[in-house]
DNA sequence: TTCTATATGTTAATTTTTTCACATAGTTTT
DNA sequence: AAAACTATGTGAAAAAATTAACATATAGAA
C-alpha cells in the first residue's frame, strides 16, 4: 500500500462508495459493476476503477464488485477497519451532540473522554462521559488510547485546544471551530464545516435565476 | 458577474477566507494582503487572487484588501448577504442539534420550519419550533418563505424527504442523512458527512507510519 | 511632479485530476 | 474445449485546477 500521493478526492469518494455499497449490501446486492455503482454515487465508472486501483485489484473482471468484500477492502485501505480512539475538547451545544451522536462510534471512532476548561462543566457527564479539565489531558492519551482530537471550542479557544492536543501526542484533529489552526507538519487536520455547504446551495439558487 | 462555471472548490475556499477574515476583523486588522491571507487560510497567494477574480476586483494595487469591504464583497458574490429561508426534515438527534445550532441563524439562515412523520414527534417544540407533519410541507413553503430544504432523518427516509421538499417547490438541499438521493438536475443537493473527514485523518495517520 | 516601492489582476506554464479507450482476464454457453 | 460475452485494470488523451510570472495601478517619498 503505497501512498503514492493519493488525491484528498479520492479519499472523500471513497466514503461515498462505502455509503452507497452499505445500502446496497442492506437491499440485497450482492455484486455490483463499476457503472451501476457509478450511477449511484453520480460519478464516472473509470473514475471508481482508478480510486480503487491505489489500493489493489477488489474487483473480478466480467463480474464486477462483490459489495461485502469490497466494502471491507475499502476500509481496509483508508484504516478504518479497525477502532479510533477520539478525545473532544469543548463541551458546547456541538460538542454535546457529537457525543451523543451515535454514528461516530458504529464508524470506529470511539470518543473516549471529552475535556473543556470550565469549571462549571468539569465533572458532568454527558452521554456516559466525565468532561475532565483540558489540562488532564496530556496524561489521558496513553491510558485511554487517544489517537484523534476533535475541536469543538469557540473559535477563540481553537488554537488553545490545538496546542493541547499536540502537547499530548495525537497524531491527527478534526476541528469543528470556526478558526484556523496552526500546528506541526507532521499533525494532519481536517476542517468541518457544513456552512460552506450551505454557501454552496445558496450560490447555485442564487446564480440559475 | 458571469457564473463561467466556478469550481466548486472556489466557493469551498470562500467560506475559508470569510471565516479567516471575520477572525482577522474582530482582531481589529484592517488591511490585508493576499500573501498574508493566503498564510493563514494554508494556500497559496495566487489562488485568492484568482477565486476573487471571478467575481470581480475588490482590491487596492500597491495596498492590498480592507477586511471588512472584502467579507461584504465575499458574502454578496455567494448570495448570503441575505437570509434564507429553511425549512428541516426528520428531528431526529441530529435534527435536533441543528436546530438548536445558534450559527445558522448568525450566518443567515433561518430554519423556520421542522418536519417530521413520526406521530410522537409531532407537536412537539423544539427550540421555539412546533414539529410538524411532512405532509404539510408543501402547504407551508410559500407561507413561511422556504427556499432550502435540510435532509436529517435515517438513511431509508432520506429520499422520501427530499421527495416532499421537491414537490413542495424547494430549490436546494442540504442532506445530513447517510444516503444518496435522486433529485432533478435543476435542483442543487450538498451532501455533508463529517465522518469522510475523520476517514482522511485516520487514513493519513495510518500511512504516515 | 516624478520616482520608487508594493501588491493587485491576469496571462501563461505547470501540475493534477478526470475521462476515454482498449487490452486482459474471468464466466458462461455451445 | 473453444468461442462469445462481459466488466475490470491501466496507459494515453483531455480537461481542469493550481502555481508562477509579470505587467499594471496605487500610495507615498523625494
Amino acid at each position: 500500500m503505497k501512498t503514492q500521493n493519493i488525491p484528498k478526492a479520492t479519499i472523500k469518494r471513497l466514503a461515498v462508495y462505502i455509503q452507497v455499497l452499505t445500502g446496497l449490501k442492506r437491499d440485497g446486492v450482492e455484486v455490483i459493476s463499476s457503472e451501476k455503482l457509478a450511477r449511484a454515487c453520480s460519478v464516472n465508472p473509470s473514475q471508481i476503477r482508478k480510486d480503487l486501483a491505489y489500493f489493489g485489484e477488489f474487483g473480478v473482471r466480467g463480474v464486477g464488485y462483490y459489495v461485502h468484500e469490497l466494502i471491507s477492502s475499502i476500509k481496509h485501505s483508508l484504516g478504518v477497519d479497525r477502532v479510533w480512539g477520539c478525545a473532544l475538547v469543548g463541551v458546547g451545544n456541538l460538542g454535546r451532540a457529537l457525543l451523543r451522536h451515535k454514528e461516530f462510534a458504529l464508524r470506529g471512532f470511539s470518543i473516549r473522554a471529552a475535556f473543556d476548561c470550565d469549571p462549571y462543566k468539569i465533572g458532568e457527564i454527558v452521554s456516559g462521559l466525565e468532561v475532565v479539565c483540558t489540562r488532564q489531558l496530556k496524561s489521558r492519551v496513553d491510558e485511554f488510547g487517544l489517537e484523534i482530537g476533535i475541536i469543538t471550542t469557540p473559535p477563540e479557544r481553537a488554537q488553545r485546544a490545538a496546542n493541547y492536543l499536540v502537547e499530548g501526542g495525537i497524531k491527527g484533529i478534526v476541528n469543528f471551530a470556526q478558526a484556523r489552526i496552526q500546528v506541526p507538519k507532521e499533525i494532519t487536520v481536517e476542517y468541518v464545516d457544513f456552512t460552506h455547504h450551505f454557501y454552496s446551495v445558496a450560490f447555485n439558487i442564487s446564480s440559475t435565476d
